[in-house]
DNA sequence: AAACCGGGGCC
DNA sequence: GGCCCAGGTTT
């Protein structure tokens, strides 16, 4: 059946549709027509599980402040980051940096062409290099990401889960056997718009250029295709976050490569197994704890807390401020003492962005009262 | 091939 | 709070 519905004769009027959708009905996104491969592969990248809206003004801001393959080569990893903050996935960013240094020193700043060649870069897949190979290099590579394996899944009424061995092996057989040799890129592009508008989680099938070849519209199961995935449990974390003083300077930890906000910078975390109480005894516990850290403080005031959803996680954060009175960082990651001036250059998670923006805020009370 | 990665936006 | 997002890497 597979066969059947991929035969030169269908694959034709297949084409010639979703061509002629696609000159009245393709979205008009910013980046139409773009061939420049590195700003194809920061757009991807950036597109990775993350949402056309959510990427627009990243991708401004970032090719503005890194416009070639050499500026962002440059420049140093925490740059990179302190534009990527708020965008999440931060290894994204990390592997953009060493990309960028992979191509200007190992391929000598010549772009490989091939979507095999474009994989050995750090963090590009399948669809990446699909992606770059026929945007920016006519290359006629096949891709499968959201919207197109939505529109595929629906097509062929595929019941497997389209995370599944399986599932992805049928998937990537119809895109490579349905991407034309003419104009692959404006094609792939054509296909990723029709899944994102009229082939969207809510179905327009009455819009639908290909209605007439959907099997799972003639089965009357476009609703239940693709099957929806399973999720998994939210696990509740409970932290204590503390904000470190001494004089004009807080210190900050650099949360390390592989863990939660990988290379961004925060607040050293205290782990607990529920919320605290806010009691005195609480408060020369915390200081006790902070002792093992090198560092003699003083408790001294309780934050407003509050919760930070990352991926299964839902973490409740607690954060607390304490005076440095002696002693060093002798903890277990990276840490400075950074000056209040200086927060604004430093790449912080969301949730530390709002611990420092809150602190910024109480000192600039407390010296307007001193 | 499944599990994990450990974010964030939108409704 | 549930659902989804122009996926990739690890085990």
């Amino acid at each position: 059946m597979e066969r059947d519905a991929v035969s030169g004769e269908w694959v034709a009027r297949f084409r010639r549709n979703v061509r002629r959708w696609y000159a009245r009905g393709g979205r008009d996104l910013p980046w139409v027509g773009e061939r420049d491969p590195y700003v194809v592969w920061v757009r991807e990248i950036m597109l990775q599980q993350t949402t056309v809206t959510a990427v627009v003004p990243y991708l401004d801001r970032f090719l503005k402040r890194f416009p070639t393959v050499e500026s962002l080569a440059g420049a140093e990893s925490a740059e990179v980051l302190r534009v990527w903050e708020g965008l999440g996935y931060y290894s994204r960013a990390r592997n953009l940096s060493r990309g960028a240094k992979m191509i200007v020193e190992e391929w000598g700043g010549q772009w490989r062409n091939t979507a095999t060649e474009l994989q050995s870069l750090p963090g590009v897949g399948p669809y990446t290099a699909g992606a770059i190979a026929s945007f920016a290099f006519d290359q006629s590579a096949g891709i499968v990401e959201a919207n197109t394996a939505r529109f595929y899944a629906r097509l062929l009424a595929l019941r497997s889960d389209l995370h599944s061995g399986e599932g992805r092996r049928q998937l990537w057989s119809l895109a490579e056997r349905i991407v034309p040799r003419d104009r692959p890129g404006e094609f792939n592009q054509a296909l990723i718009d029709l899944g994102a508008t009229v082939c969207g989680v809510t179905p327009q099938c009455q819009e639908c250029p290909v209605r007439g070849s959907c099997r799972s519209l003639e089965l009357g199961e476009v609703e239940r295709i693709p099957a929806r995935a399973s999720r998994r449990d939210v696990t509740d974390v409970f932290e204590l976050l503390v904000v470190m003083r001494r004089g004009k300077r807080l210190l900050l930890i650099q949360h390390p490569d592989g863990e939660r906000w990988g290379g961004m910078w925060g607040f050293p975390a205290l782990s607990r197994d529920r919320a605290l109480a806010r009691s005195r005894f609480d408060e020369r516990l915390i200081e006790s704890e902070v002792a093992d850290w090198g560092c003699d403080v003083e408790f001294q005031e309780w934050m407003d807390e509050f919760q930070h959803g990352v991926t299964r996680f839902r973490l409740h954060l607690q954060p607390i401020v304490a005076m440095w009175r002696s002693g060093s960082w002798e903890g277990p990651v990276t840490a400075e003492w950074v000056g209040i001036d200086e927060l604004a250059t430093r790449p912080l998670s969301v949730a530390g962005r709002r611990v420092a923006t809150r602190v910024e805020r109480i000192l600039r009370h407390n010296g307007a009262q001193a």
